[in-house]
DNA sequence: ACAAAAAGACAAGTTTATTTTACATTAAGT
DNA sequence: ACTTAATGTAAAATAAACTTGTCTTTTTGT
């Protein structure tokens, strides 16, 4: 799964700790989702989504290797 | 949080089986996400909304229990 | 260059999602 | 009423998400 939370962050000023903190999830939670490491919950992928004001498409988007 | 997995399967004349069969998991774990009794990935859900040309925000959203 | 803030990384532990197997219930057609 | 397909439910096991804590590295501002 390819994401652009970095991208969206950016765009709304805003640290992974404050992100985390919007989201209700702990720092290294957004660190690692951010980096790729795992694939949140639809709850958390939701949240990030109505904390960017976009779709849930336009933050994460699947990738050959999810199918 | 909610879903509106049915109505999709409804609307798209499809079985539990059939979907998960489609997304590549269980009838089951179909089940229980229909029944809320658990919360999909977002993989899941990006290919749910693939499967059923809408966006993930059709099918899953939020309740005041997830915030 | 220095200090502070932000980000990256990692390990151990807890919680939650998902699978498998299996059985019970409901709905639909004949 | 009978049969079959579809759905609901549940326990046990495994995998994956998430937390907490800590330490290092990078970025940013002065």
């Amino acid at each position: 799964m390819k994401n652009t939370i970095k991208v969206q962050r950016a765009i709304h000023n805003m640290t992974q700790e404050e992100l985390a903190k919007k989201a209700g999830v702990s720092r290294q939670t957004i660190n690692t989702i951010e980096s790729g490491k795992y694939v949140p919950s639809t709850v958390l992928a939701l949240k990030m989504a109505g904390i960017f004001n976009v779709k849930v498409e336009e933050i994460f988007s699947l990738e050959p290797s999810d199918e």
